[in-house]
Formats: structure tokens, sequence, C-alpha cells
RNA sequence: GCUCGGGUGGCGAAAUGGCAGACGCAGGGGACUUAAAAUCCCCAGGGGGAGACCCCAUCCGGGUUCGAGUCCCGGCCCGAGCACCA
């Protein structure tokens, strides 16, 4: 044996840090690159906590596969950068009482400390921050790009308020009514806000996700952004109102079919047509009522489980359907955003419906019949099942066909009559962009009282976002940069006049809808991304992350991706080809957090065993895509993985080894191995490929195997994990110059991972009873020989043998008769 | 309520419908050592049996099948997303 000295990973990794960095060796070519790989994974938010091991966790598992594309003969672009604007970073700003521009490059040097550290493979040379100048100037280009296409837009309008954070919040930063940030109850305030129009491209958007060439993503993410677009389908009805004139009004519907028990309609509160359906005897409820609601905040407007409110404006509308005139409410539970901001009332199959037309008597008519029940069985409930075998009742010509038959025929009736069109709702929200902060990138427009708004023109970008000292947001719903007086005023860029700069910065969802489009490009101060570059490494090949992201960060980057490209700006319209969500990281069994005190921090396990093996844990402990449980005491395991390969390199690289034969086992599963691991790198199944050079190493060295051919093949295999520590091999192995990184993966032969001898499995009436050991390519009489002169087996055969089932080279399966 | 995941030893987890528990952690026993650590070897789902072996076991209840952790039906529990969305 030969002594072996011990693995110092502290040397090991700084010295390869060091030699990547001279050597440019995470550099890719951006013009040249014939295969280019595109691995992208989210980017952080540079907290002063510094890199969490979530974060890690995610980033390790983009970097292996990246690492192992690149050695399968890619050149792989793996880029980093920092998503420092926004609340986050403000917030916190303002409670150490420091200053944002302070604070974040402070951060970020830490947080390029522990990225180097980890070992990922990114090229520093195309870093990029939210939060430089030359960065947001891209970002307000953008704005400007959905500008000009009429897809950037003001509105006054209700919005959400978080009188904590002293902001605008759009839904989808309102969790469960309170701020996604800090947790307080989110009110309801009326500011002009500017909004991207995403609701024009809710039916693309939706569209694109079953499409497969365009985009492989995981079945999680997919659902999660369906749900959010929302799509139904139904119908547009016209209501006559009687006595009204020309008057009508409009409803959205998912059931046309019960039209029939339609038995009166409710208004938004807010819905332009309530002052004129109002009679003079209920103005004063009517207002009233309008004015309690305006008062009201969004979010407890929508909580579902309240008591249903609502006044009667006096005026009916005739049900085409029927002819008769029902009276028209306005109630709280109609909602103006969606659909048209007002329905017609179905009580009988409506839940909302039921319990308003019990508090406030209305007629209930049953117009669906359920299996159990005929057309005048009354109802104590909603019936609002459509796919059971329920019947149409008290619906004229429709009575007996079912809901779903029915539903095509009243709409195929009202547009043939001219009362309505089937048409498909979406549940999607144009996105609120506009934010009353400091520390996000200005919103590039002028305000100049003959020329309305006016954009900043391109050629005077970026506006920069001006040094306050105090930054702090106030009630005043205005953002703090209006406190600059010298930035506030500026000449109107069309008349030379006295112009205002709009104070809001934008949603920090804005810096990293494009952020990817930009790495590439980093080099470039005169264009967002060059043609030429995006050309060649976009869309992105592959991309990582948190599946918290499924519906803000990736729709949005979806959304921008598909604006850029109708305006010929790209020629693809779905920036992402493949999407993995990571799972979640616990420890110990329980939710990390700050509260708790279970944090990992990183830097503490990686001064204690280095990157690799840390590396290597993290992506041992579970399977990649869903998470798993982070124990102090599993880390030793891998960590003497990389101890016994480095043993074997030991034996391999010294001068007496000679490669040679190999017992045949253990060759195939050496090919065994290269086939598997390669495999499951491809489907991010890190945690069994890990398992799988394990297994391997302990077969090697149960039979003393350390033949250099083979062992340089394993310590390839290793290097997408342990990196610092592959490569030190690989040079001591004396294989090759230069990085293992540019050797090539070792591929496997078919044939070799097929054993001569297979174990068959036999059963007896469904019992293993046995197994037999044969060749590979043996035929069933010679099984069933084996398995009947085996004695533990035969004496289960004392029967008649009714049936054999023969699964070959797998398992026999007796049936015994008795 | 709707839509997705998931439920397997003491623990983290593996298993194209074909020997359940690979791989690893923790544990027990042994070797080496004055001793300990490290390392190496052996054992290890539960129960029964002196033993060859046998029975039970993948959340629960049914079903399909020669054979089910895996497929189907019904239920329970946990996690995530959406939710007065007509």
């Amino acid at each position: 044996m030969i002594e072996s000295p011990t693995y110092s990973p502290s040397e090991v990794e700084a010295k390869w840090r060091a030699r990547w960095q001279e050597q440019g060796t995470n550099q890719p070519d951006l013009d040249r690159a014939e295969r280019p790989f595109y691995n992208l994974m989210m980017f952080p938010y540079p907290s002063a906590e510094g890199l969490h091991v979530g974060n890690l966790f995610a980033f390790t598992g983009a970097d292996c596969y990246g690492r192992y594309k690149r050695m399968t003969g890619y050149q792989v672009f793996e880029p980093i950068g920092f998503d420092a604007f926004g609340i986050h970073s403000e917030n916190y700003a303002i409670k150490v009482e420091k200053h944002p521009a302070d604070l974040i490059p402070q951060n970020i040097a830490n947080f390029t400390r522990q990225l180097t550290r980890m070992g990922g493979m990114f090229p520093w040379r195309n870093v990029l921050s939210t939060t430089d100048p030359s960065y947001y100037k891209w970002t307000q280009w953008v704005f400007l790009q959905l500008y000009k296409r009429g897809l950037a837009y003001k509105k006054h309008g209700a919005v959400n308020w978080c009188p904590s954070c002293k902001t605008v919040l759009s839904n989808e930063q309102v969790i469960a009514g309170a701020c996604e940030r800090c947790g307080t109850a989110v009110e309801q305030r009326a500011l002009e806000q500017w909004y991207f129009r995403i609701t024009d491209y809710a039916g693309r958007l939706l569209a694109n996700l079953d499409d497969r060439t365009k985009m492989d993503w995981s079945d999680t993410t997919v659902m999660a952004q369906k749900n959010w677009i929302g799509r139904s389908e139904g119908a547009e009805i016209t209501f006559r109102v009687a006595q009204g004139g020309t008057d009508a009004i409009s409803v959205y519907t998912t059931r046309p079919d019960t039209l029939f028990g339609a038995t009166f309609m409710v208004l938004a509160p807010e819905h332009p047509l309530v002052a004129r359906l109002t009679t003079a005897g209920q103005r004063a409820a009517v207002d009233a009522y309008r004015a309690q609601a305006a008062a009201q905040d969004l979010v407890s407007r929508k909580v579902g489980d309240k008591e249903k409110t609502g006044v009667f404006t006096g005026s009916f509308a005739v049900n085409p359907a029927t002819g008769t005139e029902i009276p028209v409410w306005i109630a709280d539970y109609v909602l103006m955003e969606y659909g048209t901001g007002a329905i017609m009332a179905v009580p009988g199959h409506d839940e909302r419906d039921f319990a308003f037309a019990t508090t406030y008597a209305l007629p209930i008519v049953r117009v669906v019949a359920g299996p159990n029940d005929d057309a005048t069985t009354l109802l104590a409930e909603a019936y609002t099942d459509v796919d059971t075998d329920g019947r149409m009742v008290n619906s004229a010509r429709f009575d007996g066909t079912t809901p779903l038959e029915t539903k095509a025929a009243i709409t195929r009736w009202l547009e043939a009559e001219g009362h309505g069109k089937g048409t498909v709702q979406y549940r999607l929200y144009d996105w609120c962009i506009s934010r009353q902060r400091y520390w996000g990138p200005p919103i590039p427009i002028i305000y100049c009282d003959s020329c309305g708004a006016v954009p900043v023109p391109e050629d005077q970008l970026p506006v920069e976002l001006p040094p306050l000292e105090n930054f702090r947001p106030d009630d005043s719903g205005i953002s703090p940069l209006a406190r600059d007086e010298e930035w506030y005023h500026v000449p109107c860029p069309e008349c030379g006049g006295p112009g205002r700069r709009e104070t809001d910065v934008s949603d920090t969802f804005l810096d990293s809808a494009w952020y990817f489009l930009r790495y590439p490009s980093t080099d470039f101060s005169d264009r967002a991304f060059d043609p030429e570059r995006t050309r060649r490494w976009l869309p992105v090949a592959s991309y990582i992350g948190g599946n918290e992201h499924a519906v803000l960060h990736l729709l949005y980057s979806r959304f921008i991706t598909m604006v850029l490209h109708d305006a010929g700006l790209l020629d693809f319209e779905e920036p992402f080809l493949k999407f993995r969500a990571h799972g979640l990281i616990v420890k110990d069994g329980a939710k990390m957090s700050k509260s708790r005190g279970n944090v990992v921090i990183p830097d503490q396990y990686i001064d204690q065993w280095g990157a690799d093996t840390f590396r290597m844990y993290l992506m041992f402990l579970g399977p990649f895509q869903e998470g798993g449980d982070f124990r102090d005491a599993g880390i030793s395991g891998p960590r003497r993985f990389l101890d016994k390969v480095w043993d074997l390199v030991t034996l391999a690289g010294h001068p007496d080894a000679r490669d040679g034969e190999i017992r045949h086992d253990v060759l195939v599963k050496w090919h065994q191995t290269r086939k598997k691991v390669a495999e499951e790198l491809e489907g991010l199944r890190y945690n069994t490929a890990i398992a799988a050079l394990m297994e391997l190493v302990n077969t090697l060295r149960e039979c003393n195997c350390a033949e250099p051919g083979v062992i340089r093949t394993l310590v390839q295999m290793t290097a997408p994990f342990a990196p610092h520590f592959a490569e030190e091999c690989w040079e001591r192995l004396g294989g090759s110059s230069g990085s293992i990184f540019d050797s090539a993966w070792p591929g496997y032969d078919p044939a070799l991972t097929i054993e001569d001898t297979v174990v068959i499995a036999v059963q007896v009436n469904g019992k293993t009873r046995g197994t037999v050991t044969v060749p590979r390519e043996a035929e069933e009489s010679v099984v069933r020989k084996a398995a009947e002169a085996d004695p533990a087996i035969a004496r289960h055969l004392a029967g008649e043998i009714r049936k054999v089932i023969w699964v070959k080279g797998r398992m026999m399966s007796f049936v015994v008769g008795g």
C-alpha cells in the first residue's frame, strides 16, 4: 500500500480558484462558440446576511448541470448577477439607517466572495447589477419599447396600498390580504399608476405553456401559471333594461345554460350604469352603499365567506330567454375588474347568488335537476354540478338535455338572436409597475402642461436616480424623488417648456424580467442586447430557480420577451426553453427561519469541510427538484467518499500503476455507472448520480482495483459535483494538461452494461421463494429446470403446475393449483 | 372549495408492474491503539423458529394482475399555488 497524503480542501480549492481566474477557464468565447449552451440560474438579491444555503443549493444544482454540459462538448455560459433594486434593500437600509447606494456594493462584494468560493462556473466579466446605471438605462429603454407599442399606460384607480412599506403593491404581492414583504394588512387607495397591458397577451402566454417545442418546464410551474392566467369559457349576454330606452346590461357568465334561472342581476357598486339605473326612491340607499364600498380596502372586499350585502337600484332588466322582468341590484361581491362588472344571478346554481337571494328573499328557480330530483324539488343549497348526470328543467325547449349540451345550444341561440356571444375570460390583471419608492429605476416619462406625458428620448437615458439623502417614503403617496427639486424640474423634450419628471420608480420585477437578455451583451454600452450575441446564445437553454417565482418573475419575463419579439427585436417569443424548479431545503425537518434560529450559514460549513464536500452533500441530501433535509451529521458521508476517491487517485497516479486487465464484473459495473451517471445528471437527479458513484467506488475498493483508466473516468464523473477536487485529481493523474472541464465526458459501451449472468427471481403463487443464477441468455426450459432443482423452491411446487410466467432475464412465476 | 405535488426502516432516501429499503447518516459488534479519534471488517425493517426456513410490512379500504410502493376506484393526512373570478 502506498501512503496517501491527506486531501486538504482549503489548499486545493484556493489553488484552482486562482487558476480558473488566471486562465479564464469559466469565460466562454461569446462571439465564436459553436455549440453554445446558456445555463441560467435565478440571480440573487444581495442581502446583508450573505448567501443563504437555499441559494447555494439552487446554484450548485445549476452549476453541476452546466459543468456536465460543458464536458459533453458545449460551450457553457453560466452568468451570475445581482437583483439589487427594490423594497428589500430599501427597507433594510432604512432599518440600519444607511443609504442603499452604500450598502449594496458591500453586499455585492460579500456575495461575490461567496459565489467564487462555492466554485460556480461564473464568467465574472459578464456580471451585472440591476442598480448599475449602465443596466437600468436599458430597463428604462424596455419601458419605452412598451410605451411605444401602447402597452404601457396610466390609469387612475383603486390600488393595494401597504401602510407599513408605504407603497403600492401589485395583486401578486398581496398574499392573503397582507403585504408580501412585511405582512401588514393592505388597504385601498386611489392613485394614478403605470400599467403594462399583460392581459393583451393572456391567450398567447397560456397557449405556449402547452407547446413543448417552445418551453419544456416543470409541471408545477406550468400549472401555477395556468392557474394564474385563469382562462374560463362562457358567454357575454346582454340584458335590456326595462323602461330604460337603449340601456342594456352586459354580463359575463360561465353558465349560459342556466339563463332560464337568472332571477335578478347584480352590478358592481362602481359600475358606470349604476347612476342612471338608480331610481329616485333608491338614490339615498344606493349612494350610501357605494360610498361604503369605496371606503373598504380591496382585500377584505374579496374575502369570500363574508355575508352578502347589496341594495336594489329600483330598475328592472329583461331576461332574454324568459322575457321576465328581473330586479337589478348592486353588491360588493361583484367585482368591476372581472368580466363586465355585472352578473346575471342564478341563485339555484351559484353559491354566492344563492346566499344573496336568501338574504334578500329573491326568487330561486331550479333549472338543473340532479339524478335524484325533478323540476319541483326545492333547493336547500345551490346545485353547481355540471359534469354529473344532471338534466335541464324549467328551461322550455332545453328541458331534458344536459347542462353541457345546453351551454353550447344557448350560446348558439344568443348569437343568432343578437343577445350575446360565446367569449373567453382571463383572470390575469394588468401589471402595475409604479412604485412610490426611491430604490428603483425612475420611470422615463416627463409631464408637460402643453404636451402631456412625454417619453424621455432614448438618447437621454438613463434617467439617473438622484442621490437623495432622505429617501424614506411617506404617507403622501408621492415618491421621495419629488423632493429633489433640481431633478424634478426638467425641460419638456418636445416643446422645451417647463416639465416635471415622473417621480415613480418601476417595480423590481421589471429589472428581472429581461436580465437574461443583458448577460451576453454586458460589454455593449450602446445597446440593450446585441443582435448577434443574442442570436447565438438565446433563448436560454436551461433555467433553474425557485418555484416561488412561478407566476411573478417567470410570467413577466415571458411577457417582456413576447413584446420584444413582436417589436422585431427578438426572433423567439419564449425566453426559457427549459425550466426546472428546485426544491426547498429544510433543517432537521423544520423550515429554516431567523426566528427559529436554524438558518444554515454556508460559510461555516465550507470552512470546516470545504466547498466540494459541501456541494456534494447538498446534491446528495435529497432529489434536487424536491429539496431535502439538511442535517449536520450527513456531511461526513460525501467527505468520506471524496477521501476514498483521493486514495484511489493516489494509487492510480503512482509511477508503477499501469493500465491492465479489469475483471469482467468490474468492467460491467464501470460501464453501468458511466451510463447511469450521465442519465441522472441530464435529469438533474444528482442524489442518485452520486449514489451510483459511491457504488462504483465501493466495488473498486472491494476488488482492489485502481486501474488508471477507470480512475480517470471516476474523477471526470465526480467533477460536476466537486470541481476543485476533480481538477486536482486530474492533474495528479497526469491525464492531460488543462482543465478537466475541457476533457470529454466518458461515454459507455452499451454491450458492457449488461451482465453475463442474471439472478432470476422465482415466484410461486405470487410469493418469491428463491432465486436462480443463470446466463443472461438462458431460455425458459433451462431456468425452469434450475428452479425445480432448487429445494427451497421445489417444496412449494408440490401441486399441479397450471401456469408458468417467464420474463426473460428477470423472473419466473409458477401458478400451482391445489 | 379548485389545481398540482407528496406519504416507504431510527433518520435522509432508492426502486422500466418483477427479490422493497440501493446509496448515505446515525446505531450495535469486532480489528488496530496504552487510550481515543481516524481507518478497516461484520450485523442491522418487525415478529416467530435451534435451524433450513416461515409470517407480517411501502398512510387506510377496496379492485385489476401470475405478481402492485408502482396501475384503477374511494378515503385520511401533509405541503404548495389559486380563490366572492360569476
